[in-house]
DNA sequence: TTGATTTTAGACCATTTGGTCTATAATTGG
DNA sequence: CCAATTATAGACCAAATGGTCTAAAATCAA
């Protein structure tokens, strides 16, 4: 048959063949959670079958490898968490607030039965990122999205405060959390997280980080 | 033959038989070392026996399974790096200086070219914590002693501090060193991470960690 | 209807996984 | 030297791994 005579201006959405059976961002959500929860050696191709309801065929028709699918998986959670967060960050509301609110996060999603999932770009930092440049690039794009949004909160809640001392802040809030995630993922008591937090957002107050 | 006559009173150190070829602590700080690069399923029985030297014979002989040398070498971490940690945090020298150096280690740890191996506790928290009630609690006694080892040292740095606020800031202390850990492992840059920790050095300071 | 195109189901594959088992080697106490 | 004991090497194993391939099914344009 004639090559590529296809259909360059026909410009069509759905092209001709058989239709897929699956919402492609529906099983991306699904696999997703399970790299979130369980990281990328400790999910299976089986796992994602199994959660997914597809067959071997149709995923790697459909994504091409598994690693492909943890990048995908990466990239859904910074459109849908990581973006969601910054846009709570820079949002309306008193700038204090947002950034308690921000800092609360890892504390209420520590469910006490177990099971905690944390920050996907914090669980990625430590099993991929150090041997995975290209999960590497997207976790970083997570945190730098943060930070930007962290300086923007405390920028505004102390005005007075130089643009140094501002990402400084910012850097230190971004570390806050994401050692706030990681240790509700081994099971530390609300209390401790909690208590974190309260000395965290105590450094913004009057007085705030004073320089030594 | 009789049971149990063997050597109730003798209380030998070396028993009959063929003895080790390999010192059980050498190979457990190999093994650790891999565990804490690349988590748990990451790790396969493979990469031990290359790393190790040994066969898979003695190795289960020696250790029993993969999951119980895996909690060996948390074990072996925590008397390894954590208590050496806790010691230099409660030890001589001014202790802010201390406190600095504390914060430092991650930062130091971070080599430009990739690589990073981040904090095992940390790394652990992500990976095997939340599924693994032994490694869990190993996770959470490593966090309390340094825990406890801050509460030390911000104690002594700002002695006008109620308990409930240095209890405080030691818990922001440890989130901000987690989250050190967790991210220089993402290959953030040394000067992001110094950042975050002069902020966090900043609270400690004059005014220190104002209450709103 | 027909031909082209695409997805699906799942058989199939080589490799690797964690783990066991046995034969042999190396030691000690007697 | 001999019996008992322990460690080593590596053959062996069933199950699981990530991935490919083919035949059938479902759709659309003509």
């Amino acid at each position: 048959m004639m090559v590529s005579r296809k259909r360059d201006l026909k410009n069509r959405l759905q092209s001709a063949g058989r239709p897929r059976e699956f919402d492609e961002s529906e099983v991306l959500d699904k696999v997703m959670t399970l790299f979130w929860q369980q990281g990328y050696e400790g999910t299976s191709l089986q796992n994602i079958l199994s959660a997914s309801g597809l067959t071997k065929g149709s995923v790697y028709k459909a994504f091409g490898s598994k690693h492909n699918l943890y990048i995908k998986s990466l990239e859904r959670y910074e459109a849908l968490h990581v973006d969601r967060a910054v846009a709570a960050l820079i949002g309306e509301g008193a700038p204090l607030m947002r950034l308690d609110d921000f800092l609360s996060v890892p504390i209420l999603g520590t469910k006490a039965a177990g099971g905690v999932d944390g920050c996907f770009l914090c669980n990625a930092s430590a099993d991929r990122a150090c041997m995975d440049a290209e999960a590497r690039a997207l976790v970083q794009r997570g945190y730098e999205k943060m930070s930007r949004a962290l300086e923007a909160v405390i920028s505004q809640i102390r005005m007075d405060w130089p643009p140094e001392k501002v990402n400084q802040s910012a850097q230190m809030m971004l570390s806050v959390y994401s050692g706030l995630q990681i240790m509700s993922r081994a099971g530390q008591s609300r209390e401790q997280l909690q208590s974190a937090k309260n000395a965290a957002m105590a450094a913004m107050g009057r007085g705030g980080i004073g320089f030594i």
